[in-house]
DNA sequence: TTTCTTTGACCGAGC
DNA sequence: TGCTCGGTCAAAGAA
């Protein structure tokens, strides 16, 4: 697996490999994962060991299968969608965990200062809000707890957001919708993939309320919202947009999803081991790499939804926002407190059922976030790291059998499963923290290291670029990454921030060099690349860094943390056995930073 | 006429 | 080397 921007996991049913970055709610008591049990939040957080690429195709029903187990209705905020354009990373990488030591509730967790410190607040990757700030993680949790119940009474159905969502409400703003929102309001809240799509609706069970009250448990301090509309932290992106957009925005304002993006369906496809559809959407804004899959049941439920890669440009601005102003009133939003149409954007917004956000900030590459112990657990089955994982069951086999279990029944039983929401940041071609567009042509496991490595080609054509991203035997946050060949080409436009290109990766490649990198922490993208041997082999003792400080070290040190003092993240386990109190999290936290800060 | 969806064909990666 | 399958393309039709 490769990263996590965060999980919440009462659990401890995590682990810390796996495809990609996400944020789970899990219930489940049982342990596979020990290491997990008493986290550190920040060591979490910091345990940005995504792979370079996640590749989360497919989020698979484990959080079914756990609850089958446990018999626990989990509660699944499922994920968000894709962030734009990574403008300011964010102190602590989206690509870790949260997770919730056996013995803390959820509740006392979301008290954690750790999670209130906005230092660690982790903006979607998918849209690039900051979520965790924005939840008023004790009083929501709690309302959203306590609502629970009167949600399954009083709400006859779930739906998500209709498109025609105001433009005040694309971003940012998460509300209690329990104590906020009628419920003939909510109904009024109809997910449509297209204005032709209104029966796009989750579930009415349970869990599909419970994944509505963590959505709900979710609202955004205006310091997120002064955060993401600061135009020092979009290096003046949005408005190099400018007229474009306008543009855009007015031309496809109808074919707005609920995350506030446009999409175009470009395929449909029935795919094995499931009954339900298949079907591959693309964001029509220009040169916009990011795509979605959405997977729906055979009555048109949405069953899952996978974002691959991030959008490079701030999400489109609505046309109706006098008509969403009211619609966010009446939802009992938050006003968007300016006028500019930027500024509206990313500080309101409201949450859908799928647990998607908004924003238009940015976040970075390579991360993905998506809630529910399934997710985890079938991301890093698909991942490289996952091989060995089980999760071969046949979805349709396991559809059937979950229905059985769980009173969440395959399509044919017309039970309700509310949509898995897989998001899947960084895609088969994307920008891998280097700057360049790679598309992932193999993977393989190489003697000496149980990890997968990822292999990759430059995209740019006729470059003859590649290489290839493992991951650190012995500690699964490092990621070394080889480069062969020598670029002929510059660095592509970054995806609103210029070059990302890194110190001592020359844009011309130096390429004939192995370049330790980690493509793991956000922010430790700036500061990678800090080694460059000259060596046109593959050395062992490639340089590498670690996804908490950055700090350079071996494949040698890798393999002997302890002879290279790896307190804090030689051992990937170590740092998640040892820590409960907040106390020492937030010690962590504030080292992790100083380090950080550091580099 | 334009835009979007549908759907069969095609491509390429993995086995 | 051929098969399978997921993802994408693109023509045709619908709105």
């Amino acid at each position: 697996m490769a990263s996590s921007p965060g999980s919440l996991d009462t659990s401890a049913n995590s682990h810390s490999e796996g495809s990609s970055n996400y944020f789970s709610f899990n219930t489940n008591s049982s342990s596979r994962y020990p290491f997990m049990t008493s986290s550190s939040l920040t060591d979490l957080l910091a345990s940005s060991d995504e792979e370079p690429n996640n590749h989360i195709t497919n989020n698979s029903k484990l959080s079914d299968r756990i609850a089958e187990r446990t018999g626990s209705g989990v509660p699944k905020f499922k994920s968000i969608p894709p962030p734009s354009l990574p403008l300011s990373p964010p102190l602590v990488s989206p690509s870790s965990y949260f997770a919730i030591p056996a013995g803390l509730s959820p509740a006392e967790l979301l008290d954690s200062p750790v999670l209130l410190n906005p230092s660690n607040i982790l903006p979607s990757p998918t849209t690039g809000t900051f979520p965790a700030q924005a939840f008023n993680w004790k009083s929501s949790y709690g309302d959203s707890l306590q609502n629970v119940k009167k949600e399954d009474k009083t709400f006859s159905d779930f739906s998500f957001q209709q498109p025609a969502r105001p433009p005040t409400t694309s971003t940012a703003m998460f509300q209690s919708s329990n104590s906020t929102i009628q419920p003939e309001q909510q109904q009024t809240w109809g997910f449509q993939e297209s204005a032709k799509q209104d029966a796009f609706v989750s579930g009415k069970n349970g869990m599909v309320k419970m994944e509505y009250n963590s959505n709900s448990m979710q609202s955004f301090s205006p310091e997120i919202a002064a955060i993401q509309t600061n135009p020092q932290n979009n290096n003046g992106f949005q408005s190099d947009y400018g007229n474009q957009q306008q543009q855009y925005q007015s031309v496809r304002e109808q074919r707005r999803s609920e995350d506030g993006y446009n999409w175009r369906k470009y395929g449909q496809k029935q795919v094995k081991g499931s009954e339900n559809p298949r079907s591959y959407y693309k964001c029509t804004y220009p040169n916009c790499p990011t795509k979605k899959i959405l997977e729906r049941s055979l009555d048109g439920q949405v069953t899952e939804i996978v974002y691959k890669g991030s959008h490079n440009h701030p999400k489109p601005q609505s046309t109706r926002r006098s008509s969403s102003s009211t619609t966010a009133s009446n939802l009992g939003m938050i006003p968007a407190p300016n006028s500019n149409p930027n500024e509206i954007q990313e500080q309101s917004y409201v949450t859908h059922g799928s647990g998607q956000m908004d924003s238009s900030v940015a976040t970075p590459e390579n991360s993905s976030i998506s809630i529910g112990d399934d997710d985890f657990d079938s991301q890093r089955s698909r991942s490289g790291g996952g091989d060995d994982f089980e999760e071969d069951e046949p979805e349709a086999k396991r559809w059937k059998r979950e229905g059985d279990n769980e009173g969440i029944s395959a399509p044919g039983n017309k039970a309700v499963r509310e949509p898995r929401v897989v998001v899947q940041t960084t895609s088969d071609i994307d920008i891998l923290d280097d700057g360049y567009r790679w598309r992932k042509y193999g993977q393989k496991v190489v003697k000496g290291n149980p990890n997968p490595r990822s292999y990759y080609k430059c995209t740019y054509q006729g470059c003859p670029v590649r290489k290839h991203v493992e991951r650190a035997s012995h500690d699964l946050r490092a990621v070394i990454t080889t480069y062969e060949g020598k670029h002929n080409h510059d660095v592509p436009a970054a995806r609103g921030a210029g070059s990302r290109s890194l110190p001592g990766h020359n844009n011309n490649g130096n390429n004939n060099s192995i370049h330790a990198a980690m493509a793991i922490r956000p922010s430790a993208v700036n500061h990678v690349f800090n080694n460059s041997i000259d060596n046109p082999t593959r050395d062992q003792r490639v340089p590498t860094t670690t996804s908490e400080g950055n700090m350079p070290f071996t494949l040698e040190m890798l393999q002997s943390p302890g002879s290279f003092g790896f307190s804090g993240f030689g051992n990937l386990m170590g740092p998640y056995m040892n820590q409960s109190s907040t106390d020492e999290v937030f010690s962590r936290a504030k080292r992790e930073l100083e380090v950080e800060n550091f580099w």
